[in-house]
DNA sequence: CATGAATGAGCGTTCATTCAT
DNA sequence: TATGAATGAACGCTCATTCAT
C-alpha cells in the first residue's frame, strides 16, 4: 500500500530519507549499474530489500526521488549562495555566469557523492523525465547566456550549444576528482570561467 | 578454448565483427545496462548466445573489443580526414585545434551509435585500462592546446582543464542527438570551434 | 539478505533444514556432481531454485549446512550411545576402540544417506576447511590409539596411519551398502573390530 | 566417424595416449569434478576440444580409457615387480599379502597422479561396470586372503570385508599424499604390514 | 587426421517485485 | 510501519556434443 506524499508520516519520511541517502551513496562509489536494491539495502543496514519497495513504488521512484533530492539540494545551495554573494552584488551577465560557475563547482566539491549520482542518473537516462527535468537543469545556465545577449554583454552564439558546452564542463568534474581526489576546484572553477567569460563576451 | 587475434580465421573474424556491430547498435539505442547477451544475440539474429561466448571469452572482452574498435574508428577517420585537409592545409595550433573539433564532431555525425556505445561504455566505467586507454583519448587535443601555448598562438590556461572542457562539450553530441536528431552537425562544431578559439587565443 | 544463525526464525530454519535434508538424499541418491540447485529443489518440491539461494549464501554455504548437520547427528548419535553404554561400561582403549568403530558403522547402517552425503563432500573437497573440519572426524580415534599406546594396551604404531586405515575401513561401508544393501553392517563392524584389535593390541 | 581399437593408427593411438595422460593429470590436479574437456584440451595444449570428441565417443569411453590404462599400468607394474621378488621369493600368504600392499604402495608412490586419477574416477562411480571392473581391482587381495585361510596361515576372518579394510587403507595414500606430500610411503606400506598381518595371522 | 564453428541445455547467481502477516 | 518468505525472469558462463569441411 503505497502513500502519496501529502499523507507522508515523519517516520516514513526519515526512512525514505535514509534510502535516498544510502542510494546516492552507492551510485557515487559503485556506479549506477552496481545500485541493485540489494546493495542499497545492505549500505544503509536494512534488514531485507522489502523496506525499499514498502517505501518506493519501484526503482523508478527511488531514482527519481533521488534525482530530486539533489536538485532540489543543488537549488537551494545555489539560492544560499547568491544571497550571501548579494551584498557585494555584481550585476550583469558575465557576473552572473561567473557565479554560476563558481557556485555549481563549489556544490560539485563539497557534494561529490551527490553530483555523481545525479550526474549518473542523468546519463543512463532511465529516468522518465516530466519533460522539464533536463530542461530544469539546463535552464538557469541558458537564461543567463540569453540575458547577456539580449543586453550586448555577450556576443551572438548558440545559447544552447554554448550552454551545454559549459554545462558539460561543469559534469566532468565528478569524474575528475575519481581519478584525481586532490585536484583544486576553485583552481577548477576559475580556469572555466577564464575560457567562457573570453568565449561568450562580445568584444573581442 | 579463446585464440589471439594474429590467429583467427576469416569467418571467425566476420562472426566478432558482426556481434561486435550488434552490440554498438544495442548499447546506442537502448543503453549500456541493457546490453545483455541475450539482446545482443536477438539484435544480430543468432541462433543463441552461445555464439557470443564462443567468440569472446567474456563480456569483458566483448566490450573491450567493442571500445577498441570505435577507437580504432575514430582513428582512422581522422587519419584519412587529416589526408584530404592537407593539400589546402592550415598550419597553427588554432587550426589544429578547428580541424580536430570539426573532424570528431563529423565523426560523432556520421557514426552515431557507435560514439554512444563508446561513451556509455566509458562511462559506466567496467573497462579495465591499460592506463593508456583515458589518456589516448584525451591526449591528442591536450598536445594541440600545449603546442599552441608553446608558440604563443595560445594564452596561459590549464591546459588539462580546457581539454576536459572541449572534448566534454564533443562528447556530449551523441547525447543532444538522442534528444534531438535534426541538430545540425557542422554548425554544433562551428559554435565550439568560435568558443574555444576565443576562450583560448592569446591576444584578446 | 543473509542472516546469522543466532537470529533465523523458525520457518526459515524448518526450510534451511528441508533443503539440506533434499540435498543429502540427492547426493546419497545421485552423487555429489548431481546435485544441482535444479535437481534439489525438484526433489525437495520447490517451486524454484530460487528458494535455495534465498535461504543460503551460494552452493558453498549449502554445502557446508550440509556437512555440519551430518558430522553434528554423528557427533551427537556417537555422544548419546555412550551414555546408553556407560551402565555396563568397559574401560580401556580396546573396549573404547571397539565402541567406536561399532557405533560409527551403527550410525551409518542407520543413517546411509547422510554418510554418503558427507563421504562425497569430503571427497570433492570443495569444502573450505576451518582447518580443524578434517581433523575434527579424524581425532577422536587418533586420540584413542595414543591413549592405549600411552596406557600400554597398545603395541608401538604410528596413530595417524593406523587412524587412516580405521576410518577408511568404515568409510567404505556406504560404497559397500550402495552395492551390496543387504549387507549386515553388524558383522561388518564384528570383523573390524576384531582385525584392528588384533592389529593393535600390545601382546602378541 | 568413431573407428574400433584394431583398426587404429600409430598416430591416432598416440593422440589418445596424450589425452588419456593430460587427463589423468587434470583429474590428479584438479579433481574429478574439474575435469572437463575444455580443462582437458588446454592441459594438452589442443586446439579445442574437437580433437577429444573425435578420438573418444563420449566422455564415458574416455575416462573408460583413463580407468583402464592406470589399471593395466597397476597390472604391469605388480607383474614386473613379482618378477623381481621372485628370485629370492618368499613362500605363503603373508609374503603375498606384504608383496601385494608393499608393491601398490610403491606404485602409488611412484605414479600418484594415476591413482590419484584411477581412485577419483572409481569414487565418482560414473563408471559403467563390466561388472568385473570392481572385482577385478579388489580380487587379488581377496584371492590371497583365502589362499591364506585354506592353508591356514590366516584366521577365519570375512575374506570380503578385510579385503576391502587393506585396500581401503592403500586407496587412502594418494589423498594422505595430496595434505603431507613429504609423507614417507615406505613407512606407511610397512605400518599397513605389520598391521594387517597381526590381524590376519591365524596363531594369535 | 584434424579442425573451426556452432549449439541447446544446464549451471549458480542476482534482479526487482509480490504475498502474507 | 515493518518484515520474512517467496518468486519468475534474466544474467553471464560452461558443459559435452554435433555439423561440415
Amino acid at each position: 500500500m503505497q502513500v502519496t506524499s501529502a499523507e507522508r508520516s515523519a517516520a516514513a519520511t526519515a526512512r525514505r530519507a535514509q534510502i535516498v541517502s544510502s542510494t546516492i551513496e552507492v551510485i557515487a562509489e559503485s556506479g549506477y549499474g552496481q545500485a541493485s536494491f540489494a546493495r542499497i539495502a545492505e549500505h544503509a543496514g536494512l534488514s531485507s530489500t522489502r523496506l525499499i519497495s514498502y517505501h518506493f513504488a519501484g526503482k523508478g521512484e527511488l531514482i527519481a526521488a533521488v534525482a530530486g533530492e539533489v536538485m532540489a539540494s543543488v537549488g537551494a545551495f545555489m539560492a544560499e549562495r547568491r544571497q550571501q554573494l548579494e551584498q557585494g552584488e555584481q550585476h550583469g551577465a558575465a557576473a552572473q555566469l561567473r557565479a554560476y560557475i563558481e557556485g555549481v563547482v563549489a556544490y560539485v566539491d563539497s557534494h561529490q557523492p551527490q553530483m555523481k549520482a545525479l550526474t549518473e542518473i542523468l546519463l543512463a537516462g532511465t529516468l522518465d523525465y516530466d519533460a522539464h527535468t533536463d530542461r530544469r537543469v539546463v535552464s538557469p545556465l541558458e537564461q543567463i547566456l540569453r540575458d547577456g545577449q539580449a543586453s550586448g554583454e555577450f556576443r551572438d552564439f548558440d545559447p544552447v550549444v554554448t550552454a551545454t558546452a559549459i554545462q558539460r564542463a561543469i559534469d566532468a568534474l565528478p569524474f575528475l576528482l575519481a581519478s584525481t581526489p586532490d585536484l583544486d576546484c576553485e583552481h577548477y572553477a576559475h580556469e572555466l570561467v577564464t575560457l567562457f567569460e573570453l568565449g561568450t563576451r562580445s568584444r573581442p
